[in-house]
DNA sequence: CATTTATTATACCGTTCGGTATATCAGATG
DNA sequence: CATCTGATATACCGAACGGTATAATAAATG
């Protein structure tokens, strides 16, 4: 079992360096000083263990942004608070929360953006969600919650993805959330 | 000189569907209808063609958003024609845009990535300057160029994703781009 | 103590990987 | 016609790929 948890971290580490396709099952042995059939008999396959990772490590921040999606608060609470579990998911583990993103962007005919979809595909309703229940907030969306949701997925995934690119290592600012969360809501114009 | 843009294409197309390292050169040519000394008499290797492929097919469509980004207009019509130029791009060419995009949420140590980055950071660099062109409109922007770059283009490229994966084959309504700009200008309450 | 069960390693499978040495062949050039 | 050059194919390379048959080991169980 020590094994098990050892070899989902060292293919958490390599996938989100080289990408699932370019690392060897070889590679991800070696690493977890292991040997293939150990991995075999945990995960059946590589991608088994792909699978496995994203379920393990997907719930809990997803219940978080789920909780803040379903605060009965005004539309501007909803949005800092999902927005900020958004970025505690980021934080917490910065190589899973990345991994997560290039497998979403990567090809569809992939073996691993089918695994990772149903997760992305769940978390992107959670939002659409917070935004249906806030209608009568917003005046008349004219169906534009799956818009809204996009803008503001959108936005703090592509901030995250550049930030993590510019500032590797540093803590991400509270009142930067704030900021992003304010020009989602009230555009540029202030 | 007929195979070399054949064999562009379809790798083009393979690397879309199914992802740079998960594409063999063999299927590329095999594609193609030759074999791989031809490939690699014209590319050299299969990240050469990659590069070949990227510097081919980037050029045009950058220079068309540069040139709405350089407009002597008011902030609004250059973002609305930036966006344009973009979509467009998206339009002409999705399986090229959307490899761009899956190669730069790719991972960072691969191969592919580095490719595609710079091509990607000018690009970027460009939409940056454009507001810093603006700044006499938008008050004190207190450095939020970036910020605001960054929103911009994830809101857009998130939702050439989206739409992409729902709405395969449709073409992309002139006036939902109004829409997307508008909801970055102006914020969602309106 | 004997047996079972979970876990791990040795050694190997056939296939595919990116890449190449060499030869051929067609068309242009002297 | 002879030669040269650009373009293409045949046939191959060693290495790495994902995956597995089999056996050993170690701890728990009867």
């Amino acid at each position: 079992m020590e094994n098990r948890m050892r070899i989902m971290e060292c293919a958490k580490e390599l996938f989100y360096a080289k990408g699932y396709d370019a690392v060897g099952v070889q590679e991800i042995v070696d690493r977890a000083g292991i040997t293939k059939p150990t991995l075999y008999y945990y995960f059946g396959s590589k991608l088994g263990l792909l699978k496995t990772l994203l379920e393990t490590k997907f719930e809990e921040p997803h219940a978080a942004v789920r909780a803040a999606a379903e605060l009965k608060e005004d539309i501007r609470s909803v949005l800092y608070h999902m927005a900020k579990a958004y970025c505690d998911f980021f934080e917490r583990d910065r190589e899973f929360y990345m991994l997560m993103m290039a497998l979403f962007y990567s090809a569809r005919e992939n073996e691993a953006y089918q695994a990772v979809k149903p997760y992305v595909t769940e978390f992107y309703e959670t939002v659409v969600q917070a935004f249906e229940r806030a209608s009568g907030q917003l005046g008349n969306m004219y169906g534009r919650q799956r818009q809204f949701a996009i803008g503001f997925i959108g936005t703090l995934t592509h901030y995250l993805l550049l930030h993590s690119e510019a500032d590797a290592g540093e803590r991400l600012e509270e009142e930067k959330i704030t900021s992003l969360v304010n020009q989602f809501m009230y555009g540029i114009f202030t």
